[in-house]
DNA sequence: CGCATCGATGAGAGCGGTCCCACCCCGGAG
DNA sequence: CTCCGGGGTGGGACCGCTCTCATCGATGCG
């Protein structure tokens, strides 16, 4: 306690040096406080020579505003939330998440806008972070990996915080806005494009039907399958990951004869069942054709390379930043959300 | 600006509720706002009855300090960062970087601690990250991925901020806190194994040479042929990415004839040179036996699952998060690196 | 030549906490 | 009975910043 005066009190601990404050460049500078504070704060109304005098003097004594100071009257916080609702290693190592994060990164890149992930826990651990978001720690969030139960789209709505949900959010007290690639035209389309490769027994391995993403995927790949007059009754759920997608091809190999193509709601599932079929025996996409979705890196990694839908999740998670900065900054328009389109990646398995 | 006036002075928007502040938590209590303050922060010299009533009213208001305020008075922030010295997707699509994550999530989860993704870029960024590690804007960092040429650990030596790596550091002023995984002798074991299994002509795919990992796990490598009489002249790097390791075993096939075993330094590499193998018509672990490092669900469902060296990343990040709090609490009482071993773990590449 | 205007400036009042300090009141010791 | 000690309490000074407001000189205009 007694080591870590400030300047203004009398002595400051030898080896720590404290972090320059406003009013010692104000000092420096020659200039007042007020003065420094808006030369470094957009420069209205301050003469050229002040303006010099105080980015000289900022310069030298590497000055970093006191975020917390500023913070504390401007009451903004210039620091977003991402909010991920499942604490386990199944949404960190999806590389959608990766994804996820590189896109807000460069969003953010050119603002003082700091990321803080906010990793949302069950029970008593989820009020918290509602708390934490609603009491005004951070000025906006992203969701991600949103699901039905996770009550995270009420407690934003009422909060009034701004905040942009990457992948359709479920109903809401007020509408909220969303970028998303069109999960179920991608699956109609690659059904159809299994359908045009010549299958004629399709099945799927869905994703979590608590999910926008899960329940558009496996009713686009319905569609097709009505639109064609085939069969949609070879259905499993997975939980988007690549052991769930493999317990699911097992299941499905199991309950359904003569299955000829599967559409995998995410590239890693199919990565899974492709494993299943090799250890099997079944050629791909020689006796089974299998289409995935997301193509991130792991696509083109397994064997066979994997057909799959695109995902530009990149460039989704750039614009939800972009989106929640105009939020922020009171600008937004118009609360429609962005979709993004899907398109077939034709690789080898499909 | 008109809108947003505190209580203390006239209106407030209508829409918009403030959080609550401590002085109207103490208001609603009864008591001064020095009794609140110490109520809620550990409750030393106050009354059950005080306690008792600031209790209620906290639970009423649905209070949470403003951590500006308590920042800027207490000098701690309760946040800190998580450093990833490279933007791009390479780090963050890694499996390791998610395990870090989950890690680190799960050290805090009991602390108020919030983590910060600091992602530092080259050169003037460079610079930013720094000034914002230095400048007291966060109480700690954790640093991983660290490069030799990102001069982080100069930085942060000088800064005297609170940090471990995960990961050994280089050489830097003062000796550095870190967690490791024992990468010399992992790659020597990982050798050993393909040695054991009857292999006499082994590659090795390394790993970035600015990286501690990639040069320790070449140098055992290096080490068990040397010991068992065998040629260490197969070696192409990688960079850790599939696609990396895939370039390299197409590299190593072309150059050296006879190759019966290859340690990729990298699941992910191992990953990329299982794909080349396939392609190339070669069984594994038949003709050619692979050893992968990391076994971190990749490993797992690869075709043929992958023979590879354990890495345990969430343990160790959960360690380092945890000496991170005793540095920070300054109950730190030795700067030894925490080291963990590597253990085969036996699939079918190898 | 006097007066309104305007750009540039500094003084000062907070923002919401923490913590030092003075104070009060009680019990126990002298 | 007085004095001391200490637990419990409230007052108030900050932390470093932003922003309003008053001031002031220089300018433009009637």
């Amino acid at each position: 306690m007694t080591a870590d005066l400030r300047p203004g009190g009398t002595l400051s601990a030898p080896g720590v040096p404290h972090a320059p404050t406003l009013e010692e460049v104000a000092e420096r500078a020659g200039v007042s406080r007020s003065t420094a504070s808006r030369a470094i704060n957009g420069g209205l109304k301050v003469s050229p020579e002040a303006q010099a005098a105080v980015d000289a003097a900022v310069a030298e004594l590497g000055y970093t505003p006191n975020r917390a100071a500023r913070s504390l009257v401007t009451r903004r916080t210039d620091s977003v939330a991402l909010v991920v609702p499942e604490p386990d290693e199944k949404v960190l190592t999806d590389p959608y998440f990766a994804g996820t994060l590189q896109g807000l990164s460069a969003a953010f890149v050119q603002t003082e806008i700091q990321l803080i992930l906010l990793i949302a826990r069950k029970g008593e651990e989820a009020q918290r972070t509602g708390r934490y978001l609603r009491n005004g720690h951070v000025d906006g969030a992203v969701i991600v990996s949103h699901h039905r139960d996770d009550a995270l789209d009420s407690v934003l709505a009422e909060s009034r915080l701004p905040c942009v949900f990457v992948g359709r959010p479920w109903s809401a007290p007020r509408p909220m806005q969303y970028v998303d690639v069109n999960n179920y035209l991608g699956g109609r389309r690659a059904t159809e494009h299994l359908i045009a490769r010549g299958c004629r027994t399709i099945a799927t391995i869905a994703g979590p039907l608590d999910m926008a993403a899960g329940v558009d995927r496996l009713a686009g790949w319905r569609q097709a399958l009505q639109d064609a007059r085939l069969s949609d009754e070879a259905m499993v759920r997975g939980d988007f990951t690549s052991a769930s997608g493999a317990a699911a091809m097992e299941r499905l190999l199991e309950a359904h004869a003569g299955i000829d193509g599967v559409f995998a709601a995410s590239d890693l599932m199919a990565a899974g069942a492709l494993s299943v079929l090799a250890k099997r025996g079944l050629s791909v996409p020689g006796d089974i054709k299998v289409i995935g979705f997301d193509d991130l890196g792991v696509a083109a990694s397994t064997a066979p390379p994997l057909t799959t839908m695109s995902n530009p999740v990149v460039e989704m998670s750039r614009v939800a930043g972009e989106l929640l900065l105009e939020q922020i900054a009171g600008q937004t328009t118009s609360f429609e959300p962005r979709i993004f389109g899907a398109e077939v990646v034709v690789r080898e398995s499909a």
